[in-house]
DNA sequence: TAACCTACCAAACACTTGTTAGGGAAGGAG
DNA sequence: CTCCTTCCCTAACAAGTGTTTGGTAGGTTA
């Protein structure tokens, strides 16, 4: 089957280039971990950025369907930051190489070729997604109203998403585990109540 | 004077360093930055390497400095994580590309190069300054013992540093004013207490 | 004036990079 | 058997990379 082959190489791709950056890779390491010789990469695949590009295009569309189908579910603001939070960490188990990709590449990307212009929409979608639920939250007495919001957001964005800088699938903790602990100490703070 | 050239000229290399990444910057790019051409930057450095070298010492030399001073103040858990996020900012105020640079980059130069054996180091002597000080903390009964400690350390080193690659010097905030927000959030939650 | 040092330029070097062109082995379809 | 497609290899290319070498304008020192 050709997409299964595609599938493969792509998978093995976005480990290197998750464990070296994209920059640092070459498409020689790439066809190396592959079993294969750099120049049969281009069989397949039209040049080094189309693959970084089906790779993070097939890790936001999965996001994408995620994210959407909880802000459909009209849930209230607390219980719909807790799905969102849960469903990254889901989504960080599945496609950790590619998370830290759009993690450390994103920017870069997004500034280099119109090609990755989506990743700036993603970007805007995605603040829209958080800071949406965070300003229903504050309006309707759920959280704090002391805080700045922008900053509240960036907190709450960085501290699910760097996860996937350490996290590896199959470790100690589930995702929905880690979700939950995480949820607890963005929620409720890590000091103790008197 | 010939350090004050050398200053100059590593700060404009780290801000082409934090902007596009190390492997994505040419000396040339540098050069560029800097009105002059790439090989008159090998009058002041040895290699590209030595300059993000130089780069990240200076940064963590300051960094302990100011580390070690929380750390040798006798304060409480509580006080000490607080003292330690706040100095935390302030380096991040200071060295906003040093400190950009140190996070996109630490583990790729670490793994590549016995050189960088000292970002190796710092990463275990910050885990352990962090980590004891939760530990005891929770020793104390100052944070909360449900949790997993190791995730409630990766979570506050994260939301911490991860700041830097947003956090641009002079903007709204000051960097106490960030500190004092985050670590309103990260001790006591957004969720509103009732 | 003469010798010298500093800070840069001009031009090239060896090497690595992403990419391409042509070919060939394996296997299924007719 | 023959044809054709799939998948990879061999071998090279041009461009870009970090780096080196020799030179030189301008200021400082003797």
């Amino acid at each position: 089957m050709r997409e299964e082959r595609r599938g493969e190489l792509l998978a093995t791709a976005a480990e290197v280039f998750a464990a070296q950056g994209y920059n640092a890779t070459t498409v020689r390491q790439i066809a190396d971990a592959a079993g294969m010789l750099a120049g049969s990469l281009y069989y397949h695949f039209d040049s080094k950025e189309a693959m970084v590009d089906e790779i993070l295009t097939a890790f936001l569309d999965e996001l994408w369907a995620g994210y959407d189908a909880v802000l459909a579910a009209g849930l209230g603001p607390r219980e719909t930051i807790e799905a969102l939070v849960t469903e990254s960490f889901r989504e960080i188990d599945r496609h950790h190489a590619a998370v830290a990709i759009y993690q450390k590449e994103a920017r870069y990307l997004a500034d280099r070729h119109p090609r990755f212009g989506y990743l700036a929409d993603a970007r805007r979608r995605l603040a829209r997604a958080w800071l949406g639920t965070l300003e229903r939250g504050v309006a309707d007495g759920v959280f704090r109203t002391d805080l700045d919001i922008r900053l509240t957001y960036r907190f709450v964005r960085d501290t699910v998403w760097v996860a996937a800088s350490w996290y590896r699938p199959g470790a100690r903790h589930s995702p929905e585990e880690i979700a939950r602990q995480y949820l607890s100490m963005v929620l409720d703070g890590i000091a103790l109540r008197d």
